[in-house]
DNA sequence: CGCTGAATGATACATATGTATCAAAAAGGA
DNA sequence: TCCTTTTTGATACATATGTATCATTCAGCG
């Protein structure tokens, strides 16, 4: 222990939080453990005693993302029982989108493996990737039977698509800032764009207030 | 010149499609200049003669692949004039799913530096994405009060999601093969989702015989 | 106090990498 | 053929990086 006021984060905390923020940054060629242990503050040699290698770093980072993932999703879990399967979509692609405004460094890391198809994809895809698509395709393909998602469309391609629509745009943040002027992860900005998936994939059945075009182009609030 | 066949490419078209291919594969920090001269059959020592700097290769696939893309969308142009909005969003829509079909590449690259957001991103940014962004939001903008698109979605996130559903499965695509057996560069693959994407946000207007669920899920042919 | 094991800090080292240098080779023209 | 320019190949070099080593420090405990 380092500390007792529970307010500074051990040596192992540290790295896992600096590693999660430069390999989401710059991805895992581009980082280097020094520039992770400048950030935690850390000496550089101490890494391996926590983490076996770079690698096993990346990994722990995989699978802290992942876990937060997997909690921020079935937080309402309880509840779904009571709910239509619309209400359900609703529910877990609202909690999804929010996890990754708010850890959009899991995505970026995704990404760049998903791109590289390296080594390490094998095992990320094995543990991870896998079984996430597999699960989500097939509640994509039973929403689709049950009237939530449009029928015509491939569950597989659909799946694809509402993953890129959601988690895209914060992969974006930094251009958005510059070109629009908009901050993407602000928390009005994150539910404008959760109803922007809502009212393109659901579709509104009842009809609503068209919002005025210049509003739309360049939100304010 | 290196040869006259015509079917050899001289020394610096090799290095610069070589480039495309590692650029795209493991990103700017990932690839080395002597894994580019390896892929290229160059010594690596002559890189430097064709092109100043690592740098200055990647700016040249930039260049290049936005050269392509600006042939591949605006191929028809001739006929737009002729031709209804919709039409019109048809057409550049499905050449633009085509292009990123057969050249990943340049979104792969251009994936990576926006995550990354290194200094690179200030050149691409200004000049490509940026004059990229704008005219596409606007034209979605415009697509929208013609009525092409839904209206009630800002034309920001509408586009932001468009460029993402249209571009990221193919930046799966090792991900689709491995764990649903799909190649996603199949022609009647990229077909199905240039179909795909015109039924999500065009609609689809005239009633459609609705496909068997197993197959939608899993096409063949 | 003294001991033990956990944790840290400093340094070393082999390798990979971007870039520079320069001589050799090839090409083109008079 | 001879000369000039273009292009290539081989090597050198400083730096960055992942990993290993080891002495030192610190906490807990008898």
């Amino acid at each position: 222990m380092v500390m007792s006021t529970g307010l500074e984060l051990d040596t192992r905390s540290k790295l896992l939080k600096a590693a999660v923020t430069v390999f989401g940054k710059v991805g895992y060629a581009g980082a280097s453990v020094r520039q992770i242990a400048d950030l935690a503050d850390v000496n550089h040699g101490s890494i391996r005693y926590h983490y076996a290698s770079k690698r096993d770093l990346w990994c722990a980072c995989i699978s802290y993302l992942f876990g937060l993932l997997e909690t921020a999703v079935h937080q309402d879990e309880a509840k779904w029982a009571s709910m239509t399967p619309r209400q359900r979509i609703i529910n877990v692609t609202g909690h999804y989108i929010r996890f990754n405004a708010r850890y959009p460094e899991l995505h970026r890391i995704v990404t760049f493996e998903t791109i590289h198809q390296s080594e390490r994809m094998d095992w990320l895809n094995d543990n991870f990737i896998r079984p996430f698509s597999s699960r989500a395709v097939a509640n994509v393909a039973l929403a689709q039977e049950q009237g939530v998602y449009p029928k015509n469309i491939p569950a597989l391609n659909l799946h694809y698509i509402n993953v890129a629509a959601t988690t895209s745009i914060f992969m974006s943040a930094a251009e958005i800032q510059k070109n629009f002027g908009v901050d993407i992860f602000d928390d009005a900005e994150v539910e404008r764009h959760i109803d922007a998936i809502f009212r393109l994939f659901l579709g509104v059945s009842e009809p609503r207030a068209e919002p005025d075009f210049r509003t739309m182009l360049r939100p304010e609030q």
